[in-house]
DNA sequence: CTGAAAGCGCTTACAG
DNA sequence: CTGAAAGCGCTTACAG
């Protein structure tokens, strides 16, 4: 066996301070641009390390300060729409801040979630970012945290506004001159799913028929993977589907082709997050959409203020973020709709 | 300003060892199940840790032991269909085998690529799991790493084995009795489109005429969003379309829903990947799903195995997982089909 | 079986 | 402006 001296893998501090014939106080000082070290020795010291690609211990440095850097973000289930959309975003505002993301799937299961949170702060997360599973309440932790859920909930620190979102498609299918119309939702215990279809309601109350199905309910009676009848309610006068998810509006799509009912000139559909694939559709479908980044930004900036200043506490203070329409489907109800067209403007119906 | 004693938040070894009259070393040591502790005193340190509400100090372990007990994951779009999935198998795994998963987005940028790996490398993780952006090669680093991709790459360690999912779709479509086929790719330079396109060729060549539309190709001459021009290849005989993806399979449904050729019925249609929402299409798509929590657990194990044993090197000696077909839409070409159908079984058409 | 001690690499008062 | 020293909480040989 040969006795090739095992150079260290890692160079550290003092490495940089002994080439330098400084202390590791001084690079530290230098390298760290806190307390006072000589203009010239600075950029030496610099190069130095960069010659010698040292890399900081995240360890080291999170032992002494206490502080590791990483921020923790649970989610339900990371393979269901919607959420990639979330961690992107999160893991962009959290890297814009210094901050690395360990991730956490629930798993849509409450034991699940708790254990998750622990592990996470056993890791030694700063931070916690939560998207609830439907119906939890965070219980209050030691470390700050910030929850993003519906505004209807209580305890959540930044959401998109789900009601105005789906007063936008209210008045886009109003205006539309859409008279008949059936909102298509999943779970009415869902906060999310009750805040879409009360404000697609709200502006549709009045000027014209409303009816809501749940998905859920109607499975329970008629199976799994039912048909939904539509193509009977567009029979019976529905001219609109409003789905409060772009999967239910494709469900309600392919299940109207089916009927050979075609969308969008007999039929409007629309939908709610304007998922990926949601612009592969041709013709792509309108939908409305939360605007991530901006949640993202306001949740991580209520997460590292309340890291930097006090802590242990719950964060923020229930912020909404508006939705905005992606209008890709524009027709109205049939022959009918080119005498509505022109109410356009009026705002109310 | 009251002198309130301001308790210590966090306790450590040092409190429970004060608290039982023994040293911290007994301590860890009863707690970690190394080292000879009298059997008596094991019960007691874990239950006194236990009641104080001890937990241990990652940070701390991490610079003693040079274990961070994290592993990073690069992917290339979190929010891009696929890569959630992998994210979720990747965690599950990951967790199962203790460790935590911390997430970078490269962004389909090779320098965002580069720069993700070296924060998680600054960060201390142990070990990366990188799914390459398009024809990226990974160069070594120093720490060990498993890289997820097409067989077809060089120095992948575990990925689907593309070609044989193809070879799946081949000869389901072959066996429904398709004679005149239609596969449809986006990028010709992608080598996961080229295995998939080349094990679909495989099983149907001499048996079916097989043509390729590269999605890519084709925007480039008639503009992005432009109609792919199934319906005239409907009319000119083609009876399956074979799409490279789910998503290329919604485009071409819809396509050929609007020009009124219904599905199944008259044409078939199948994708890639099994994508959330593929169930949500009525009648479901027939397509063909890769064993992520099998490529993820391969991928895990030689990292985990890397980080014990060896470490500094790349892992792994490219695993083919097999993928495994999803059959939900049978129909076969219209009329001619029953035909066809009695065929089923001979293997080769 | 148990404990005293060293040391992982860093940051931060505190002297000089 | 610079350096010596303490200490974050843990694990691991090494004595006893």
């Amino acid at each position: 066996m040969s006795v090739t001296p095992n150079p260290k893998q890692t160079i550290n501090l003092g490495d940089i301070a002994r080439a330098l014939g400084v202390s590791v106080a001084t690079v530290s000082n230098a390298l760290s641009g806190k307390g006072r070290v000589s203009a010239s020795l600075v950029p030496r010291i610099r190069d130095m390390a960069e010659a010698m690609g040292y890399v900081p211990s995240q360890a080291a440095r999170a032992l002494r300060t206490g502080k590791s850097g990483v921020l923790g973000l649970v989610l339900p289930d990371i393979a269901s729409p919607l959420f990639p959309q979330i961690a992107q975003a999160i893991e962009r505002a959290a890297s814009a801040s210094g901050y690395g993301i360990l991730i956490a799937d629930s798993r849509g299961d409450v034991g699940v979630q708790t254990e998750a949170i622990n592990r996470l702060i056993e890791r030694g997360v700063d931070g916690l970012i939560i998207v609830p599973r439907r119906g939890t309440r965070i219980a209050s932790m030691d470390i700050p945290f910030a929850v993003i859920d519906s505004p209807s909930t209580p305890g959540n620190t930044v959401s998109a506004d789900h009601w105005q979102g789906g007063a936008l498609i209210g008045t886009h299918l109003a205006l539309l001159g859409h008279r008949n119309i059936l909102l298509i939702g999943n779970n009415p215990a869902s906060n999310v799913q009750n805040d879409r279809i009360g404000g697609m309601r709200s502006t549709l109350s009045g000027c014209a028929t409303v009816d809501v199905l749940w998905i859920e309910q109607h499975e329970a009676k008629h199976g799994a993977g039912a048909l939904l009848g539509l193509a009977e309610r567009f029979e019976s006068g529905t001219t609109a589907f409003a789905a409060v998810s772009d999967l239910h509006a494709l469900r309600a799509m392919t299940e109207l082709h089916r009927a050979n009912i075609r969308v969008p000139e007999q039929a409007t559909i629309t939908g709610f997050d304007d998922l990926f694939w949601a612009s592969a559709i041709t013709p792509a479908m309108t939908s409305v959409r939360m605007d991530m980044p901006r949640i993202a930004d306001i949740a991580i900036a209520s997460l590292v203020c309340a890291i930097d200043g006090k802590s242990g506490d719950e964060v923020g203070e229930n912020t909404r973020v508006p939705m905005s329409l992606i209008t890709r489907q524009t027709s109205g109800p049939g022959p009918v709709s080119n005498t509505h067209h022109h109410k356009r403007g009026t705002g109310t119906c």
